[in-house]
DNA sequence: TATGAATGAGAGTTCATTCAT
DNA sequence: CATGAATGAACTCTCATTCAT
């Protein structure tokens, strides 16, 4: 069968013969192609053409375009959950954790804009995506993780109590995308920007996002 | 020919006269249709039908259907812009300032969370509208009327200093926006929600995003 | 509203105002243009071309292809059966008045060989008209008034007794049916047949068809 | 090159080595599809999957849909115009063998709908086969023996005479065919009805077909 | 102003057919 | 023989935009 849902793509562990290599190509297209043109501004004609396969493969893989931006939605989210994840199950303190999401973050986006800017412009927002399935459940789980870090840090005094741990991910979450956002439009620095000056705005996000805009007492 | 660029809208001050009925209904119906399917879902037969009016009439008081984007987006942030002036012009440190910000924005979501919607989900990351025109200045002179006073707090010395406050402003905007989405997606609360709710919502999110997430020392 | 359901189409008497001369144009098209190539072999640039109009008039008119084909059967069908009652309401014998069927549908297929050509090839029997709406109501109540001719007629001692009137009508019909398929074909006689010689098959299949319902001296 | 041609897919006398397994599967298989959605209504894999073949092997065995289609008809119309054939050199008068002939094709739709779905509803008359070659040939083969047959009652004396034998064949087949389709359509009696019913029909059939060729008592 | 019929370029989707393995 | 990935032309349908009234 020729037709792989977005979330049956990976049905064993990942090895590369259950993932076809123009499947890859199609989908690492189409994220380069959404993020130059958006959504809705690329047909699938470009995305075939930036893969280099023929018009009718996209088809053959995909079920229609939503499926495909679904697909590019999914192996996004999956690889910043797993980061989170990942970051929260190692050493340090919740904050530490949190922090590090952030750095995580801002480090990917350095590496692959392209992918960043498609979750942050595209899919992460639109009215469409928020009532796709799958989407909505990777933001939910997103929010969901942080949310859990932040409860753990206040359960064990690392974080300030009292706050909403829902509105706390929530704030952190928004913060870390419109910084990103402000990036990509081009208000606070570009990831061709000197790995000094990345590292800044590293620290400064982490700054405001986690220890707030008020001075200390 | 009677076209009008938006900007141009409105040639002579405010007076009712030049603001023809029709046009609003027109406009207002788009914010509505625009929340409801989106900016690419909602054809300008669903926005004349809503606003009650005939087809072609959309186009006799606006260019295209960017126009009509364009405008529905500069009314809204207009008014957005000028409250963030009047806010930052009242009594008050920065600090308040600042949540008073927040709060009149929550506040406008319970009143009219279509136009938040279409703020927050349509208009203010999509990359056509960030590079149009108007549409990116008005996001931009948020972002700087916010940087701005956080400037101004850190000299008065009500803001903690060393932060830069273009990060600040957009991590607090971005707090802001995502609390919004996590409301408008149903994450954190509905704007059907009590005013005991709305209010302790608007309190927590005061409260992370100018006061950050670490317990004060 | 743009859109006239093909049942809908003439809500009050047939007054010219209520059908749009466009309309008129595509639906007579689409008969030829069915007749020439078949319904799945030609497009609906064909018809519109065909038709003299741009393409999306087609859609403005029909909600789609499918439609613009139950239209064209509508229009077709309603004229055979209303021939049907005509005649039926006329003077003479159930005999007189089914030879009178008979007759009128061969004359038909003299003056507008693609009408029946798209009643016969296309629209009587393709599985998904069958399973269509109207078209197969239509189909049956052809059948439906044959029958009732049949019966009225054994009841008068016109017709011999004994037989099913719907056995009776459906192989009236198929008989009427298969000699003009014969004829579309080239296997009978062409629309270009001389006077006489379509008189003669005129007779041929009347006596035929008949001979069978008459009763037995 | 592995193309066999239609006319060409027995060269030899019908041994089993040279009919492959799974060629006659694809056929039958294709039988049942075409029957079930019609011939544009299904694709070639509909086919594989109805026969439990691989997609390319339909083109290892026939040309390309169309001559699928051509030898299912070819299949069809030969184990037709054998059974004519047969029943035509079979003992009894020539009335006899025409209801003979009305019954055989009766009872084969009993036994298997499917098939004479296909070439009632798809095959017999769709313009395309029309024109195609071997489609228009079996039809016109079919016709001409009956009307043979005809010729050779009437000179025997069995039928009436003045009437053309070729406007009698079309009757008659036209009215077997309609009421083969009023079954297939659900007007006049399914499959599924018992012997008795089944019996009744066959009778009415014939009755009324063949009581215009008698000659008056 | 106001209407809605008319236009047509554009894009998504299908699916018969080919071909490398 | 057998498979199914790969190809791309064809076609339907949408919808922003224009225009005559």
């Amino acid at each position: 069968m020729p037709r792989r849902r977005a979330s049956a793509a990976r049905p064993r562990a990942r090895n590369l013969e259950s993932e076809p290599e123009k499947r890859r190509a199609i989908l690492h297209a189409a994220v380069r192609a959404f993020a130059e043109k958006g959504y809705h501004g690329c047909r699938i004609a470009d995305v075939a053409r930036e893969a280099g396969v023929a018009y009718g493969l996209v088809y053959h893989y995909f079920r229609d375009k939503d499926e495909l931006l679904e697909s590019v939605f999914d192996e996004q989210w999956t690889i910043f959950i797993q980061a989170i994840r990942a970051i929260s199950s190692g050493p340090g303190t919740s904050a530490d954790h949190l922090a590090g999401v952030i750095r995580f973050a801002l480090d990917v986006y350095r590496t692959a804009p392209a992918a960043v800017k498609v979750l942050i412009l595209e899919v992460a927002r639109s009215p469409h995506s928020l009532r796709a399935g799958s989407t909505r459940r990777m933001f939910e789980t997103a929010l969901k993780l942080l949310a859990e870090q932040v409860r753990r840090g206040q359960e064990a005094g690392d974080l300030r109590r009292g706050l909403e741990p829902a509105v706390a991910a929530a704030s952190l979450l928004g913060a870390l995308e419109m910084c990103l956002t402000a990036m990509v439009v081009g208000a606070l620095g570009r990831p061709e920007a000197s790995d000094e000056e990345m590292e800044r705005v590293k620290q400064q996000v982490v700054e405001v996002a986690l220890g707030g805009l008020l001075p200390r007492r």
